[in-house]
DNA sequence: CTTGATGCAAAGGGTTTGCAGCATT
DNA sequence: AATGCTGCAAACCCTTTGCATCAAG
């Protein structure tokens, strides 16, 4: 609603990849305060319009939600240089009916992150083994 | 190795759920440090022994290490009191291969939570809507 | 005037680290 | 004696919150 949300939305729509909240407001023309870019963020979720993931290393990032259809969207962090790159794959809804029905839990939903060793460090591991 | 680091084993191993570092420390007969308990599960994850998951609270969590056949041990934890259920399922590796050749990532591995809501939960949200 | 967003500063909470002491080999 | 684990305290970082101010309806 604001100038500010919808700076951000602009910051995120134009990266198009998960950013810190630090980054966010680093990226921001008018950078206000990082206080206010953290309450934006949670209005911003509320009204499901940024997504937030978390890749184990103790900082929430975020990004525009997507217009889910068959395939969605995840990423793949490489564990040695923290690359990130975003895949676009089916997810196995026969996987959420068989928790279901295993935990009765209801509204399902899973989070999900790949980690995994990136092209570039991959082949760095191999001159390390030739060398 | 040490006397600390087999009684936080014997912890989780008794406990059977995922554990925070603070919890693991209240449950130590020998309560020491609680660096000491950090510096040691930064250990028991090198070592393959415990891992660690997160429920996007903010608080790390451990448990020991499954000795994983063809099920795979996830959560499912309730959105609204957090409650968490253990499930064993197999997980869909032809997802795994569709990532690999999407992004030519190597020695991929999911990290997967489901958040739900849990059966008691669920029926209170009935009770409200009725009330 | 009333409501809500902002900036600023301080506090909170989980985690890490430096250092000295201690145990074990 | 040497290595490495422990306890203690302080520091670090991300995040949240209280409060006064400011902008908008």
């Amino acid at each position: 609603m604001t100038h500010q949300r919808l700076a951000v939305l602009t910051v995120l729509q134009r990266e198009q990849r998960p950013l810190t909240i630090r980054e966010i407001h680093e990226l921001l023309d008018t950078a206000g305060d990082l206080a206010t870019v953290y309450r934006t963020m949670h209005v911003l979720q509320e009204a499901h319009l940024v997504s937030r993931c978390d890749f184990r290393d103790g900082v929430a990032r975020f990004e525009v939600s997507c217009a889910c259809g068959a395939l969605h969207h995840y990423h793949v962090i490489c564990n040695n240089c923290g690359e990130v790159r975003g895949v676009e794959i089916e997810f196995p809804y026969a996987m959420l009916e068989g928790i279901a029905s295993q935990t009765s839990y209801s509204h399902i939903s899973p989070h999900v992150e790949f980690f995994g060793v990136c092209p570039a460090c991959s082949k760095e591991g191999q001159n390390k083994k030739k060398a």
